[in-house]
DNA sequence: CGAAAACTTGACCCAACTCAACGAACGTGG
DNA sequence: CCACGTTCGTTGAGTTGGGTCAAGTTTTCG
């Protein structure tokens, strides 16, 4: 339909968030646009800063977001990765409630805040894939709420990893065998509310019951039906019927 | 502007979201709707059903959202109130992902999905203020999974005490001296992922180190500075600066 | 090759859970 | 209007999942 260009990823990701014509996707390519390289750990958002000129899409690599509490204890509240727009979340909000931070060096598409809210009401079908991309985030800080709040430790870290496996097959980015997980097991500890030193002793115990394989950070699955299981994982709130592959 | 309809505390809700002109206050309380009360305990919503056909929005009571684990363990993911809006979360999703529950009777309007999907195309202003709306509560289920994944439960149930006190007195309905909460112990626990037994402990020591005062269930502050504090409660979250009160 | 970061493991601890009993409040029907 | 079943709140005693602290070991990377 339209020639590779970086932003072509963009104009696929919102297509398989819902249909758009020619002039839809004319009118995305024509955004202007900025590439950016950040580098792992930067910040792409600060939380209580004025949202920001410009929104990011990934092109490559893998970002997360995060708030503090008072006592310095952080918590990830999602893993975001190629082909995820950072921005929604704070489109129309005057300022941003949470930091982003690349987790790998991550590559963006930076374009205009006010040129993608324009996009939103000047082409009804855009601004439909934006919602759905948007209310499917919502539904995962759902699922995470539930994850951390009444989920065991290894229930917990299973389903992070199912989740992270299912998003990346479905973006292209993992084989249904495993996948790599760029993160450290603080992170990980960070991402399910628990201690590092816990995510260690868990993924190992993980790993004896035969349910993961690890060589590094490459989590394996010999068997997806026994992890899905095991991490009480179901891809419903993945909204997938309203996401198609993307690479 | 508009006399004291059942639309006019919506116009004034969307209003308080983002500024609408007298076209899009009239296209608002144009809308073909129903009201109707559901009982507590009751459900709005059922997760996997297919989107319902009706959107609601609260004209008096409390609700919940709420997600279950396979050993049978609930979450509640938020508390829903007079002036909220259900629906927006699945506006344009083909399943729901959660379930909505009436905490005590509710009264709502009802209006066709359709006709608001077709509204926040057809005026701008009025889609911009639904997606306001909508990106508010996600910042809401963000502070969730910070609540629940690494506050302590003293902290946790005092940031949620926190919550509903500033949303109730946003929305006109508390008074900043307490509020009434017309959950059981247990509700407080699925919000704040502990056991029933354990909200009672942290409700009697909050109480007994004068951060609360207690009559039945209504909660009362002496200081409100203090349980802020305790709370480890900003409510930057709530993105107040773009809710102006409606009632 | 050396330093720093990440991972692993052991020993001990405690915040929150479980189980259980009882009291208070509340709605409902006779 | 009272009896009574049911739900809700309260408290005690004992348990445990996950945290803390600390000491290696391995990996990464400049």
């Amino acid at each position: 339909m339209f020639k590779d260009t970086p932003m072509s990823l963009m104009v696929r990701k919102l297509e398989s968030r819902g249909p758009l014509d020619d002039a839809d996707r004319a009118a995305i390519v024509a955004l202007p646009h900025l590439r950016r390289t950040y580098e792992p750990s930067s910040y792409l958002v600060r939380e209580g800063e004025p949202a920001r000129k410009f929104c990011s899409f990934i092109e490559s690599g893998l970002a997360y977001r995060q708030k503090l509490t008072a006592n310095g204890a952080r918590q990830i509240v999602s893993i975001q990765m190629t082909g995820d727009f950072i921005d929604f979340q704070h489109l129309f909000l005057r300022r941003a409630d949470h930091n982003v931070q690349a987790l790998t060096r991550i590559e963006t598409i930076d374009i205009e805040r006010e040129a993608l809210q324009a996009l939103s009401s000047e082409r009804p079908a855009v601004g439909r894939a934006m919602w759905i991309d948007a209310l499917i985030d919502a539904s995962v800080f759902r699922e995470w709420v539930v994850n951390v709040g009444r989920r065991d430790a290894r229930t917990r870290i299973a389903h992070l990893l199912c989740e992270v496996a299912v998003r990346m097959r479905a973006a292209g980015l993992a084989s249904d065998g495993g996948f790599e997980l760029p993160m450290t097991q603080e992170q990980v500890g960070d991402a399910t509310g628990l201690t590092s030193v816990h995510v260690n002793r868990t993924l190992k115990s993980l790993a004896e019951d035969g349910i993961i394989t690890r060589h590094g950070r490459y989590i394996g699955f010999a068997d997806w039906n026994r992890i899905r299981q095991a991490a009480d994982f179901s891809d419903l709130y993945l909204h997938l019927d309203q996401t198609a592959p993307i690479v």
